[in-house]
Order: C-alpha cells, then sequence, then structure tokens
DNA sequence: AGCTTATCCTTACGGCGTAAGGTCAGTCAA
DNA sequence: TTGACTGACCTTACGCCGTAAGGATAAGCT
C-alpha cells in the first residue's frame, strides 16, 4: 500500500513489490492466488481505514461525519478510488455497509430507501472522488493548470465553461461549504425530506417500516 | 471502440487493435503519440454520444434528461466509466459540460451554484455508473450471484447488508424510480431549493447572479 | 525527375503476470 | 530418532505488453 499511495496502483507489480519485501515474485503466489487477489485485498484494507459512527448517533450527522472519513481516506489513497466499487465485498466493506444501512434503518428509513439512500451516498463519494483525484495535484500547480487551460480555451465557443474554471480559481468564501460537502447535504437533505409526513422523491413506497433482525 | 465494448479497455492492446485494422502495431503511432492519447481520444467519443438538451429546454427537465442520456451512453461503454473524470478534456467534454452549464445559468442559478450544481450531478452519474457496472452483468447472473452471495453472509453480523441485498433482488415497485433516478431527483430537488427565496444549502451565496457573456 | 509527405513495416528491448517445478528448513507423529 | 509433511521461498520460461529506432513504399506536387 505504500508504493501504491507513493507510485499509483500500475506501480504495484508482483516483481516490485517483491522487491521492497527481499523475496522473489513468485514466492508472493504463495499468500495469494492471482494479483487480482492481492489488489482486492489492498482496497479492502483502505474501506477499512474509515471511522464508523457509533450506533445510536443521530443519523443525520452520523452519516455526514462518515461520508466525510469515506471522502478523506480515499484521497489519501487515491488509486484505491476506480477499483472501490468493483472490487470483491471483504470483511472492510461489510462493515462499512452495514453501519451505514443501520444508521439508515434505526433512523427511521424503510428498507427501500435505506437501500436508495447507501446508492445515492456511496456514489457521490466515489463519484466526486474520482473527479478530485483525477485533476487534482496539489492547489498551486492545479492553479496554473487551470490558468493555461483557459488560454487555450475558445471563449466564445464555451463562455459557461470557462466561467466555471474561473469558478475553481476563486476558491470559495469563508462560510461556504466544501464542493463535496454541497453535494453532501443535497443528498442528506432529500433524505430528511422523506421522513417527513408529505414525503418527498416517491412518498408513497420508502416510508418508514419496522427494521429487521 | 468496438473492441473495448466487447471485451473492455484492457483488450485494447496497440497489437489486437492493429490486427482489425490489417495492420501493425507500430503503424499506430502515425496517428497517435502514446497509447493514452487513442484513449483520451476513445473517452472522449464516448461522452460526444450523450444527447444534450436544446437551448431553452426548462433546466429541471433538461438536466433530467441529460443525466439520463449519460447514464445510458455510459452503460453501453462501461469500460469508459473509471475513465471518463479524469481523462483529458476534449471537444465532447467541453460540449457536454457548456450545455450543462449553461442549461443552469439559463435556469437562474449563481456562478457558484451552478459550478457546485455541475459535480453534483457529474459525480452522480459517473459514480452510480460505476457501481452499477462493477456488479452488473445481466439480470439473471446478477440475481443468482446475489444469493449465493447472501447464502455465504453471516447474517448475525451483518443483518443489514442482507436486507440490503434482499431489497436488490426485490427490484422496485411499479411506480418506483430507478435507483440512479431516485438519486437523480434528490439532486434536482435540492437544487430547485436553492431557487426558492429562502434558498437552501448556504442560501446567502449561491443565490442569482446576472449570467456571463 | 526529384522532393515531400503520409502511411505502413521490421526488429528489438525491457517489463509484465504467471505456469511448472524445484529447494530447504522446521514440525511432529511413530 | 526418523521420515513424511508442510510452508516459505526460488529458478526458469512463456507469451504477452508499450514503444524506441530506423527503414520502405507509394502518391502528389513542383
Amino acid at each position: 500500500m505504500a508504493l501504491a499511495d507513493a507510485e499509483g496502483v500500475a506501480a504495484v507489480t508482483m516483481r516490485r513489490l517483491a522487491g521492497r519485501l527481499g523475496i522473489e515474485a513468485m514466492s508472493l503466489y504463495h499468500h495469494v492466488a492471482r494479483k487480482e487477489d492481492l489488489v482486492d485485498r489492498m482496497v479492502d484494507r483502505v474501506v477499512g481505514e474509515i471511522d464508523l459512527p457509533r450506533a445510536g448517533t443521530p443519523w443525520r450527522g452520523a452519516l455526514r461525519a462518515t461520508a466525510i472519513a469515506a471522502h478523506d481516506v480515499l484521497l489519501r489513497h487515491a488509486w484505491a478510488v476506480p477499483l472501490v466499487l468493483g472490487s470483491q465485498v471483504r470483511e472492510g466493506r461489510l462493515r462499512y455497509m452495514e453501519a451505514i444501512l443501520a444508521t439508515l434503518r434505526t433512523g427511521g428509513f424503510s428498507p427501500s430507501a435505506t437501500h436508495h439512500g447507501y446508492h445515492a451516498l456511496d456514489s457521490h463519494i466515489v463519484g466526486f472522488t474520482l473527479w478530485e483525484t483525477g485533476i487534482a495535484l496539489d492547489e498551486a500547480t492545479l492553479a496554473s493548470q487551470a490558468v493555461s487551460f483557459l488560454e487555450g480555451l475558445p471563449r466564445d465557443r464555451f463562455p459557461h465553461v470557462a466561467e466555471h474554471v474561473e469558478q475553481h480559481l476563486a476558491g470559495r468564501g469563508p462560510d461556504e461549504p466544501t464542493e463535496f460537502e454541497f453535494g453532501l447535504e443535497l443528498i442528506l437533505d432529500g433524505l430528511a425530506r422523506l421522513l417527513e409526513p408529505e414525503g418527498g422523491v416517491d412518498g408513497q413506497q420508502l416510508r418508514r417500516n419496522a427494521p429487521p433482525g
């Protein structure tokens, strides 16, 4: 994982990894059946690093904190972001899912609403972080990159794209939420409205039911 | 792209692609500097397939239709999903961005709200589709896969995960939105509330301003 | 006729995942 | 004490990969 963090997952080859461990490439195959297994386990360790809410925390705060924790962890291990939704579900992922799903269910959401809410949240976390890690290195190179992008951009054809990049350059105001948090609040607000009597998206089906187990 | 659609982007090697074209691998380097360029262009073509809203369509319907179109296109070219947010911004992506940003701006959103809304939308589209393509093949194998997953799952430790998978198996009710549309509506609802007088997430800063250009 | 240019080819290198089949020290029952 | 077993590791080799370097060929233009 140190290797992946430093040079990306492409740098994790059986030969290089073995070299770091002072052994030969083929020796790794006594601990792992295929390279894919190795990577799957690495990804699961990343997910395992996400701090989970203690049982009993009110759902909105718990979900908010967990989403932010997940975002932080994924930024620390950017190589894992495109893999996290496609890899085998193991211990770490199960624990993560269970915690979020239990939080929603205990918070009063129906099985269906919980199901949908979980995916909406996960999509935001992974999708947003995927975008972030796709463009970002540090703030400075990002800014200079954005400037040179703006210079080459035909403004007459793409005025709104230009404005969009300028928004990036402007940064955010003192009380404005992070870009990540903006989308997160949108989703949490939407979920909160599902619990209100009039309901939100499809109030008929997604309202409260008795929790399982 | 036919090769990538059929066998995934890993099957697109310079030798195999050249073979399909009846030429040698190295000949491709007269049309493309690096393999990365080739893949970037393929991804941009995928984005170019997304139907964009005609100028003047009311923002909410326009965004909804575009998001669904993007989702469909990405499902058709699943190999492109993890790449789309990290690849070079070219013609196709610029047109896509311009259309969405213009829709929001014309719809009355401030530069900042437009900026945030764009990313929230994009994160959902890509994040959700990444999850979908990570698990899904066809409905039937998915179902049998889910059943065998449930059998191996220790229910006492992960009761909510079990319920979650059962929700998948149950499928959705007749009037229930798609999972993709559920998250989409959450985001569109949230954006709509930004336009109301009282504002939504951070009403102070994100309210309307004069559009650019 | 000669030059330019676009297109394609050949050969070669170092690196990849991994199949197949060792070696060798420690463990433990008889 | 011995001998089979086991787990950790190594060696060699195969067929892939991207691409560097340096032609070949044929069409079009002056």
